[in-house]
DNA sequence: TCTACTTGTTGGCTAAAACAACAAATTGGT
DNA sequence: ACCAATTTGTTGTTTTAGCCAACAAGTAGA
């Protein structure tokens, strides 16, 4: 039941004019031409429904434009002429940005959601909004130095570990950061010259994994996502990704699941985070600081009683949170990602039979539960996606920013 | 961020050609006319963007259609030529189904979601499902023949209290009625020859108030409903409605919230079903059975001390219940209806403060608690937006059924 | 080499929305 | 009572995005 919202003020947006059908059709098949990086010219034809000579002139349009490129390729299946293959055009890229409390990552991302270049400068601790908006500009003109000049700029992405409010850019609060209304994107917009968009980093995995990833074409995913900082996650409900009203919609760590005696990062008791604690694995691990890789290893190979013991711990405690979203949602998977993987690759069984102690029958029959696939690239892809949003729905009427500024 | 999934499979749907356009504009105006029951022509103008002749031309349509009609109206409002009033035909009716434990409940309700009648007929304790339709579809039939002949009939939707898999309108499991795996939709649709749509009841709530009442227009809202049966929900998530991947999503009442002491109607312990319970009230007041009316008058009125203790504690779990969906959806408004509605008119700042407590400060901000508007109504209203469905999609090519059977 | 099949290209066609000009109906001022 | 200003409905024409049909181009298999 997708019925949009009418609303008797909404000052003409509703109605479809010519201009509005010929926007659609174009973001559609820009929209495939970006999920697919390749799609044969055949392909669009029998996945919009539209007339051959209509996509034939769709994407030239976006030839034009310089968003998709045509060849005679090699696509060839079966008998018949072989169809032409649109990709991508390399020259619009965007940048991804990714503040932790030891460094900040900043990508070069491609229109076909490929990872170009990734450069990571560790900083001190406990960098301020300044610090790291200072760091990322100074890695973002080196990158745009190494670009070509027929390149255009989308704009920049940026994932950060906490809730931010979209509309307008700000960092609410990030906790592992110690930030607070730290109006992130105007900051780096200044800074660079470039747009920029921000959001919360589980949200933006969520959004990878449904694009690229291990939840592609699903309409009804949870993604939870456990870092340094927290636990985040996300939804997508109906194809489209959970927002909320200001953007805060998915906090899913912070939900309550079971008794209070612990406490999260953000003062609540009982919940997600506070019960699923990467420090606590460490700890019995007696590691100071590991990466995810490293943390896995310790527990694929771990013969500890205690470790096991906790690791069980973890992982009721996991599956009694995914029984939460399942029952909510009712999704056709749950994607975990960052040590959450870790603990399911641990005991698949164990944690499917506490999410199904907690689900209603009927809800818990189709779910499956399955690990990310874009690993360390998931923030990078998906920072970018942001950036690439508003040219992927109206390619025709996209503001690219080149590569040299305008003398 | 709305995009739609981009499948290579997904055989012709994706592009706009004219013919879907049409229907689309055709599609938003009689929505429009649906959920305001009358509109000027002026103001389908400014709301869809669309020409002024264009809208003469869609309307005419529909009017030739038999789903509007134009008139001269008084809608006079400053200076210029008044604007012609559109309204929804009265000549296209859906009924409305729901059944209890202890009756069946039948509505006939119009195009502009007025409920014309309500039939209740009380029942012996515990009906089967085939006890249900009987009474529903001979109900229905009486009705049917009140109609006049040349009136058209969108179908039948049912409420549930219980959990339904909406593809095939199959009861999978409502637990008060003691139905499991009960193809009602089927059942009732060969006893009637009309089209019957199934859903779980706090869904439809859900859409009844965000369609007509306290949620109307919101983009982000949740529904919290509490029955005789138990405690239901639904979530508009970016103007749509929550589903999930089989229809189960929505099944707030079976979220744990709490301590694992008691247990509710599903089996699961700590849920806010199992914590907010309606009998408990009853006991307390001393009741067998009581209309949410006269539980409401009790609950106002009351002294006892040992009411007002589990008053208050109820309103602390509805609370704390609150709180997980607002840290998930951050939703603009929280709709509470049943006698969850009691609750909070018992104790509204104390409602609102345990929900403070559980939830993010960012999320907290701007949501409101609100009573939900439509009473007794919702379920007649809801259940019959399942019918229009359909017609309120594609106008053109709108199936709908005669009030006298052909011969 | 021929047939079957699929895809690309081209020029003309179509239908639905936009446009423009005018008529109709109201308010408010003189 | 009349006129200007304003808004809306109507009508006939124009525009344009997608469709259609015919043909050319290219592949696989016999």
């Amino acid at each position: 039941m997708k019925s949009p919202i009418i609303s008797l003020q909404s000052a003409g947006v509703l109605g479809s004019n010519r201009d509005a059908v010929r926007q659609h059709n174009l973001s559609i098949i820009l929209q495939m031409i970006h999920f697919y990086g390749t799609v044969t010219r055949s392909q669009l034809t029998s996945a919009t429904g539209l007339n051959r000579s209509t996509i034939s002139d769709l994407v030239s349009e976006l030839e034009q434009l310089g968003f998709a490129h045509e060849t005679e390729g090699a696509a060839t299946s079966g008998v018949g002429r072989p169809s032409l293959v649109v990709t991508a055009s390399t020259k619009v890229v965007a940048f991804a940005v990714h503040p932790e409390i030891d460094a900040t990552t900043v990508g070069l991302v491609s229109l076909s959601g490929k990872v170009l270049k990734t450069v990571r400068v560790v900083m001190g601790q406990n960098p301020t909004a300044a610090d790291s908006v200072k760091t990322a500009a100074k890695a973002i003109a080196e990158l745009r130095d190494g670009l070509q000049s027929d390149q255009r700029i989308a704009g920049i992405g940026v994932a950060i570990p906490g809730q931010v409010r979209v509309s307008d850019n700000v960092v609410r609060f990030a906790p592992q950061l110690g930030w607070i209304e730290q109006p992130f994107g105007s900051m780096l917009s200044q800074a660079t010259g470039l747009p920029v968009f921000v959001d919360n980093d589980a949200s933006i995995g969520c959004m990878a994994e449904r694009n690229f990833g291990a939840a592609r074409g699903l309409l009804d995913a949870v993604y939870l996502f456990a870092g340094s900082g927290g636990i985040g996650g996300g939804a997508i409900v109906n194809g489209s990704q959970l927002r909320g009203a200001s953007g805060y919609g998915g906090e899913f760590g912070h939900v309550r699941i079971g008794g209070a005696a612990d406490v999260d990062y953000s003062g609540l008791s009982g919940t997600l985070e506070s019960l699923v604690r990467r420090d606590d694995l460490l700890q019995v691990f007696k590691m100071y600081s590991a990466t995810d890789q490293e943390l896995d290893q310790e527990i694929r190979s771990t013969k500890s009683k205690e470790a096991i013991k906790i690791l069980r711990k973890q992982v009721a405690s996991l599956g009694a949170g995914i029984s939460t979203y399942v029952n909510i949602f009712n999704p056709e998977a749950i994607i975990l990602a960052g040590f959450l993987s870790s603990l399911f690759n641990f005991d698949p069984e164990g944690l499917i039979e506490s999410m199904k102690a907690g689900t209603l029958k009927a809800a818990q029959e189709r779910v499956v539960i399955r690990n990310g696939e874009l690993g360390e690239e998931t923030l990078m892809v998906g920072s970018a996606e942001l950036a690439f949003h508003g040219l992927l729905e109206n390619p025709s009427d996209a503001q690219l920013v080149p590569v040299k500024k305008a003398r």
